[in-house]
DNA sequence: TGAGCGTCAATTAGC
DNA sequence: TTGACGCTCA
């Protein structure tokens, strides 16, 4: 055994050691960024194990993502050995599924059921809509799906929806709306992943012994990211853990930023009252970044209202200053990034170590066109990419058939894929069918000669579907993933339908699937069953069944990079990851602060969420960290001039190596320069173009109910801006090469409507004027 | 059935 | 400006 509980005092520090080894009630660990958080999960599991003697089986640990599961099982492991397999580590999500797979049958959800993802919601909520002949156009599925899910987070059901109606469509019809959805999805033998947690309440709540089942089983739950948690898990967790005597749960309310999809920091902040006699540990002390970059973090986050009082420090005083690059446009800043990583990876830093983050996906084209040309390795960081191909799916939807022939989603998602002739209409008349039957889209296909309006070439059709799917089952009786993946890819000629179109794009997808049954063969050999000395009898699921679920629940976990390369990415995407340097792109207001936050739909807290945001962009740097802006930006195809991020005038002048101010050097091409007198910082290009640049940050305060300390509204930019065109105001003279001086009578986008004597009014493009 | 075109909207995203 | 989507026409 690698673990000594002994050793435990040389391996952590103080607080770690004590949220490591707190037993005897609920414990809450404040754990700021880079402060050994899984380190402190994993060495606690193993001391349960290892100095209490808590059977494995008995630890339910949670997380959000499978990345973070996998981390913790895989270091788990290293301690414990293969016994660390018997404890349940695992997103909520799949701690769901496996239970209501188990159990479910108590409340009519059969052990087979397929997971919905998005794209089978939306398609099913479409049906539902056209059953009930609600034009979707009026009211838009999303967004019925979207209260739809907001009710499951908050554990309400259709009839608790329908007692408070509303008063536009969406409202209105959002309940039935509902109760029909459940209701097919029911039909199909689905669930939604909204599903995997409120039916698991639901199940705990109708069935009292299963509960009560788990709540023995598990001693000792711990939590992951508590801080985002919403409703529905919180309550999971007050259920499994009761009065919380084993309950640890691991979060930082400064990294909430998912409070839009749910997540209620207030879990994390009433944790204390919620859990009489928890225990608060907190965890300050970072082993990730410089003093530097924890300072700029401190700085910024420090503006948030309510939060836990706490700050990062790290035995490594200093650190290189921040850098601050201010680019004339995107493009610019997309090049000046470049033109840094490329400096980077020629002094020998690794592309793997460099990461640029941008707050929305949009911001990513420029830098990738910069990266492109500037042949610097890259690549994307998202969440899905392969399985969320169509034609991935379109496999993924024949496998699921072959084991839940009931699945309408994945019936008629593949009825007509390849192509074979049974088209809209056929398909809208087997679906009335199988309605008014009330039986599942193959079945209904199967008895096609019934199906009124089918002429005999589509009954035929109709029934080689379903005699295709009787097939699939057929071949998938045994169990074998690969074998399943190989029939179908085979029988339901997607195969022969690519090969015989031979595109580029076609060998492309035919790959995929060759991949994907690769992948199924792979999972044959790998796979082991989950050991449950708790249940030894029962009987586990297949490989197949497991290999779906992976399907449904996974990411691209294992997605191979080539090489190594620059990583782009969302801030959202960033949490959790580190890296030696971190570009932080677009700290523009309206951009970062996006606009959503600052419009009439944001507030303060939605701005104190974009604060955060760039709190975990800050963190997740370690020894450098580089801020850019560009002065104009195209959004939406038009021209914007954008200040300066709020969040940029939050850092302090020190970090970015500035005292008093500074001259303008050829070198670094920015700087910041303070005034003195006002304590305010500017912006000062040290560019050559002959345009004075002094780009004063400017802050003015909120005038609405006077707030606790003063809001800052706005860090404003003021500037001539001399290549794109200056923030010309009408009335105001301007210059062009060949007018002359002229009089500024509009501005729209980055045309200038100029009236100049003796030739009238011209509509010019900005970047040709000069400011006089 | 599928390509082509007009319309409309426009964070973030995990399972 | 891009993209997703639905509708129309060949």
């Amino acid at each position: 055994m690698a673990f000594d509980p002994s050793k435990l005092p040389s391996l952590l520090n103080p607080e770690q050691l004590r949220a490591a080894t707190h037993t005897g009630g609920p414990l809450l660990v404040l754990a700021g960024a880079g402060s050994g958080k899984t380190r402190v999960i994993t060495y606690r599991i193993a001391n349960l194990v290892i100095a209490h003697g808590i059977e494995p089986w008995r630890i339910l640990a949670v997380t959000f993502t499978n990345k973070a599961a996998g981390e913790m099982k895989e270091r788990l492991e290293k301690l414990l050995g293969p016994t660390a397999h018997e404890a349940w580590i695992s997103t909520f999500h799949a701690t769901g599924a496996r239970i209501l797979r188990r159990d479910g049958a108590a409340i009519g959800i059969p052990s087979g059921f397929v997971i919905y993802d998005d794209s089978d919601q939306l398609a099913e909520m479409k049906r539902v809509m056209k059953s009930m002949g609600v034009d979707p156009k009026l009211v838009d599925p999303r967004k019925v799906l979207h209260r739809i899910d907001d009710a499951k987070n908050h554990g309400r059901s259709p009839d608790d929806l329908a007692k408070r109606p509303g008063y536009d469509e969406l409202s209105r019809l959002t309940p039935e709306l509902y109760r029909r959805y459940q209701k097919s999805l029911a039909a199909a033998g689905a669930v939604d992943f909204g599903d995997l947690l409120s039916r698991l309440v639901e199940l705990f709540e109708k069935a009292p012994d299963v509960l009560q089942k788990y709540r023995n089983r598990f001693r000792h739950v711990l939590v992951d990211e508590f801080q985002d948690t919403n409703r529905v898990q919180y309550r999971l967790l007050q259920m499994l853990a009761g009065d919380g005597r084993g309950l640890c749960v691991v979060g930082d309310d400064d990294q909430a930023i998912y409070r839009w999809r749910g997540a209620d920091v207030t879990n994390l902040l009433s944790f204390p009252q919620d859990f009489a006699g928890a225990e608060v540990v907190k965890l300050e002390q970072n082993y990730r970044s410089t003093q530097t970059i924890l300072d700029a973090a401190h700085a910024v986050i420090a503006h948030n209202p309510t939060r836990m009082d706490k700050r990062l420090w790290t035995e490594e005083s200093g650190g290189a200053p921040l850098e601050l690059v201010v680019a004339r446009d995107e493009r610019d800043e997309a090049q000046q990034v470049a033109d840094r990583v490329r400096a980077a990876l020629r002094d020998g830093v690794d592309a793997a170590e460099v990461a640029v983050f941008y707050r929305t996906n949009a911001q990513s084209r420029v830098i990738e066109e910069a990266f492109r040309l500037g042949r610097i390795p890259y690549a994307v960081v998202r969440g899905r990419s392969f399985y969320d191909r169509a034609e991935v799916k379109d496999l993924a939807s024949y496998l699921r058939l072959a084991v839940n022939p009931l699945s309408s989603a994945d019936a008629l998602r593949v009825i007509n894929k390849p192509a074979r002739g049974i088209g809209d209409t056929t398909v809208g008349r087997i679906e009335a069918a199988a309605e008014e039957w009330g039986v599942g889209i193959v079945d209904a296909c199967r008895q096609s000669a019934q199906i009124p309006g089918l002429n005999a070439s589509a009954q035929g059709k109709a029934r080689s579907f379903a005699q295709l799917v009787g097939k699939l089952a057929l071949e998938a009786a045994n169990g074998s993933a690969g074998a399943a993946a190989e029939a179908a890819l085979k029988l339901s000629g997607l195969e022969d339908a690519y090969l015989a179109e031979g595109s580029d794009e076609a060998v492309d997808r035919l790959d995929n699937l060759r991949e994907l049954v690769g992948a199924a063969k792979e999972w044959d050999q790998t796979w082991t069953p989950p050991i449950d000395p708790d249940e030894p009898e029962a009987e586990g699921p297949t490989p197949l069944a497991a290999f779906l679920e992976q399907l449904a629940l996974l990411g691209d976990a294992d997605e191979k990079i080539a090489g190594p390369k620059v990583a782009l990415m969302t801030l959202h995407a960033s949490k959790g990851l580190e890296f030696e340097r971190v570009f932080l792109t677009g700290m523009e207001e309206t951009v970062f602060p996006h606009s959503r936050a600052l419009g009439d739909e944001g507030g303060i807290e939605e701005v104190a969420e974009e604060r955060r945001l760039c709190y975990v962009g800050f963190t997740r740097a370690k020894r450098r960290l580089v801020l850019s802006l560009a002065r104009s930006r195209v959004l939406f195809g038009n021209l914007r001039f954008n200040e300066a991020s709020r969040f940029l005038g939050e850092v302090p002048r020190e970090l970015f190596g500035i005292k008093g101010a500074a001259k303008p050097s050829r070198q670094t091409g920015v700087h910041v320069v303070y005034d003195d007198a006002r304590g305010e910082p500017e912006i000062d290009l040290g560019d050559d173009d002959g345009f004075e640049d002094r780009y004063q940050v400017d802050y003015s305060f909120d005038q609405r109910p006077a707030p606790r300390q003063p809001e800052i509204r706005r860090a404003v930019v003021r500037a001539p801006a001399p290549d794109t065109g200056a923030p010309f105001r009408i009335g105001m003279p301007a210059r062009h090469p060949s007018f002359g001086v002229g009089m500024v009578e509009g501005i729209d986008g980055d045309k200038v409507a100029v009236r100049f004597p003796g030739v009238g009014v011209k509509r010019v493009v900005a970047r040709f004027l000069q400011a006089v």
